[in-house]
DNA sequence: AGCACGCCGACT
DNA sequence: GTCGGCGTGCTC
């Protein structure tokens, strides 16, 4: 007998294991790993991923049957499934959890409950309750209230409860037309037609020509000017049967592309093409850091190596940041290599994910464009896996599984023996030390396409500004250039640094500041809506009138948000045309892309927009960028916001001065003596680099040392921080001398939806104890879990919430 | 996760 | 005496 090792769809620890199923005879053939399928599972029905077909079993109970496979085709690789269980491992997660993550959205089960009758019921009862109908849907009888009823009726054995799985992932299809008539009988019907049934005739002149291929209604009409009716009347003589055909839903349908070729590389970038094609030639994994400053021409050298690796009959997968996945970024990838491209984006639809989803299974893309989770893409034949701006923090899930994308690309990389690219002109602190190390190779491109100078970076200090009574957000140089720059006719980006910044409301008369009933953090004020918002639950009210607590009416609103600036902006410039790009302006879909391309046909003088406009603008008119507030991402309890404000000005800067005219730059900052500033201002990544590395030594952190983080949470603060107590003990006892632990400490913002978070950052070196005794810790927990404890491990995070 | 089993308090 | 509270343990 043959036996299926299937992951169930229960994420606890005691079900992150596989559990054997007899495949029935009728199967055998048909099962295989990697696939979905229904299985019986303590008295419900669940899905399940087969993860082995073996012929043995250890389990001595009698075995369960699979009741039918979800796929025609297993979902998931062999690579997938392994990289699945090596990954749970790593980030702390459960199987289920990493398989589903793998797969688009609507490959997740859904189930539902509903109630059926098995026994004669009383008349009452049968239409009281049940309406007179044999079956009612779970959530029929929840919102009628008469769950105590139907308790009594299972008690009794007259009804069941049944558990439906429903199958999400429906291709969607369109109705075609086919004959299975024989040419005879065609020509029979044809020939006793009446002479006036002009259209009958056309149809089956149509149909005989067609000889039996499928047509859809539509294709009838434009090859053969035949419309509905007719076809109607074809299938209700039996001319025509009907049948489900199968489409993919393109996003990019009603789009074209104008087909690129190479362009000629600089000699640095040859070299740099050189070195990595090597290794796709070589088929030898290896990871190279690709480092080159704005405007160094990365992209192209990218899509060589692409183009190199379809040469040789692989496919390449291509990650971008979310945020940079626009549809210009889409364009160069399509326009090289057509419609063998696919493109995982959020802003599709589920349907449309499942359907680029199935192009790749198929095999039918040799090219993979997406975001994070496109480092699952189910491509085989892997020549080359490419992270473009492989700092961005992005990268990293921050919910379960909390897998970094480069982890996996590398992991890809070794399994397929093909090259890793990580590009940036920032890299992060680990990758440029691991290149340092000669764990990764460092290839450089210095020079910037046509030799263009970095533009000129002044930085005037606010404040100056406010000491010669300039309460503006906008200093005088700054004003300067930008009348300057609108009398040119030339275009403005000016950055609002939004990061670790809210706009909250404030009591002038009592200091009262409005905050959220389940968090300890203030409301943020949203104008779109007029509305207070809760940032991390959600909760939403409205700006009140009064002082809730002195009654006072004097409300201060702090923070300022891009729309306050505009107003500044519009009353300091009156006839300036300014865009304004922030998540209020695009979040619908595709808002994004329409103010950047209004921008980009000059519809705009000033586009005025939080970080998002740092990337993914490449206009050739824009010749001045201001940065109202550099230092508000410094002020952050995060050892990387040095970093994260090097690489966010940096970026910004690169957006001027792009083609032939020169740019500008203009930072603004209360603390223009801070090095992240200075180097971003000398275009000095090396100089950043090492100092911050002196830092990070002396502050023992990454990269000098692998970092953990433990949070704990619970409705109730003294439970969890006991947990996070006895959690320390343990791992004081356990760990090497050399480890180092911070905290316990309260979460940086201690509640959260009403649960209390404290945490511990674990610094280590070496320490093979600390696995086992996390594994050790959550499986422990589990039984506290069912009671609201939830234990968190984060390997490496990037954010400390 | 969700369900059955099992052991103690408040009732007809 | 029983009903039902939820703590405990299992699911192929």
């Amino acid at each position: 007998m043959q036996i299926a090792k299937v992951i169930v769809d229960i994420p606890a620890m005691q079900t992150n294991r596989p559990f054997d199923y007899a495949i029935p005879p009728a199967m055998e053939q048909k099962l295989g790993k990697g696939m979905r399928v229904e299985v019986p599972f303590n008295n419900r029905i669940i899905q399940g991923f087969i993860t082995e077909i073996s012929d043995h079993t250890d389990f001595e109970g009698e075995l369960k049957e699979i009741i039918q496979p979800l796929d025609i085709e297993p979902a998931l690789t062999e690579e997938l499934l392994l990289l699945g269980e090596e990954m749970a491992e790593t980030v702390y997660a459960y199987r289920i959890h990493c398989y589903q993550t793998m797969l688009p959205t609507m490959m997740k089960a859904k189930y539902e409950k509903e109630i059926e009758v098995v026994d004669e019921l009383d008349e009452e009862t049968f239409y009281g309750l049940f309406q007179g109908k044999s079956k009612m849907s779970w959530e029929n009888a929840v919102d009628r209230g008469i769950l105590p009823q139907l308790i009594e009726l299972k008690r009794a054995g007259k009804i069941e409860v049944n558990y439906i799985l429903k199958n999400q992932a429906k291709a969607k299809t369109v109705q075609v037309y086919y004959s299975d008539l024989e040419t005879d009988s065609l020509e029979d019907e044809y020939r006793s037609l009446k002479k006036s049934a002009k259209q009958q005739q056309a149809l089956l002149a149509a149909i005989m020509s067609m000889n039996g291929t499928p047509l859809t209604a539509k294709e009838y009409k434009e090859q053969f000017d035949i419309g509905p009716s007719a076809i109607r009347t074809g299938v209700e003589k039996g001319w025509l049967k009907s049948a489900d055909r199968e489409v993919l839903r393109d996003p990019f349908k009603d789009r074209q592309f104008k087909q690129t070729e190479a362009l000629p590389l600089s000699d640095e970038q040859t070299a740099a093409f050189q070195t990595m094609g090597a290794s796709i030639r070589d088929e030898r994994h290896e990871v190279f850091l690709l480092q080159g400053v704005t405007g160094s021409g990365k992209t192209e050298v990218y899509l060589q190596l692409i183009a190199e690796v379809i040469k040789q009959g692989k496919t390449a997968l291509m990650l971008v940041p979310e945020i940079a996945l626009t549809p210009q970024m889409v364009n160069h990838f399509k326009s090289r290599f057509g419609n063998r491209v696919a493109v995982m984006h959020s802003a599709l639809s589920s349907g449309e994910k499942y359907d680029e989803w199935r192009k790749i299974h198929r095999g039918d893309a040799d090219v993979v464009v997406g975001a994070r989770s496109s480092i699952f893409a189910p491509v085989e034949n892997l020549g080359i896996i490419i992270m473009d701006e492989e700092h961005e923090s992005t990268y990293k899930q921050d919910e379960n599984p909390k897998y970094h994308a480069r982890n996996i690309a590398i992991w890809r990389g070794q399994h397929h023996h093909c090259p890793v690219v990580l590009g940036s002109a920032t890299p992060s602190l680990e990758s440029r030390a691991r290149a340092q190390k000669k764990v990764y190779t460092l290839v450089e491109l210095k020079g910037r396409f046509n030799q263009r100078a970095l533009p000129q970076v002044e930085i005037v200090d606010m404040r100056d500004e406010f000491k010669a009574n300039n309460r503006s957000s906008f200093s005088v140089l700054l004003q300067e250039k930008i009348t300057d720059r609108l009398q040119k006719k030339q275009q403005i980006v000016l950055m609002l640094n939004k990061r670790g910044y809210s706009s909250f409301i404030m009591c002038r008369d009592c200091g009262f500041v409005l905050e959220c009933p389940n968090c300890d953090i203030s409301l943020t004020l949203h104008m779109d809506s007029k509305t207070m918002k809760c940032h991390y639950c959600g909760h939403e009210e409205e700006i009140p009138n009064t002082c809730p607590k002195c009654k006072g009416h004097n409300f201060r609103y702090y923070g300022t948000g891009t729309q306050k600036i505009e107003e500044e902006l519009q009353a300091l410039f009156p006839d300036a045309r300014i865009l304004r790009m922030d998540v209020d302006t695009t979040r619908k879909k595709g808002g994004h892309e329409a103010i950047l391309s209004a921008f980009g046909r000059g519809e705009a003088d000033i586009l005025l927009g939080t970080q998002m406009i740092a990337k993914g603008l490449d206009f050739p008119n824009i010749t001045l960028v201001g940065v109202i507030n550099a230092d508000t991402s410094l002020g952050l309890p995060d050892f990387r916001s040095s970093e994260r404000t090097f690489q966010l000005l940096t970026q910004v800067s690169g957006r001027a001065g792009r083609a032939e005219l020169s740019g500008e730059v203009v930072v603004q900052s209360y603390n223009p003596d801070h090095y992240a500033i200075l180097f971003a201002q000398q275009h000095n990544y090396e100089g950043f680099y090492r100092t911050e590395m002196s830092l990070r030594h002396k502050a023992g952190y990454p990269p000098y040392f692998y970092t953990a983080l433990i949070t704990v949470s619970n409705p109730d603060e003294k439970k969890a921080q006991k947990k996070i107590y006895e959690i320390h003990e343990i791992l004081q006892k356990k760990l090497e001398p050399d480890t180092i632990m911070l905290g316990p400490s309260k979460g940086s913002i201690a509640r959260v939806n009403n649960r209390y978070y404290f945490q511990i950052l674990v610094k280590y070196k070496q320490e093979t104890k600390l696995h086992p005794a996390l594994k050790q810790i959550l499986d422990e927990s589990q039984k506290e879990n069912a009671r609201g404890l939830y234990i968190s491990i984060d390997s490496e995070p990037v954010n400390f919430f």
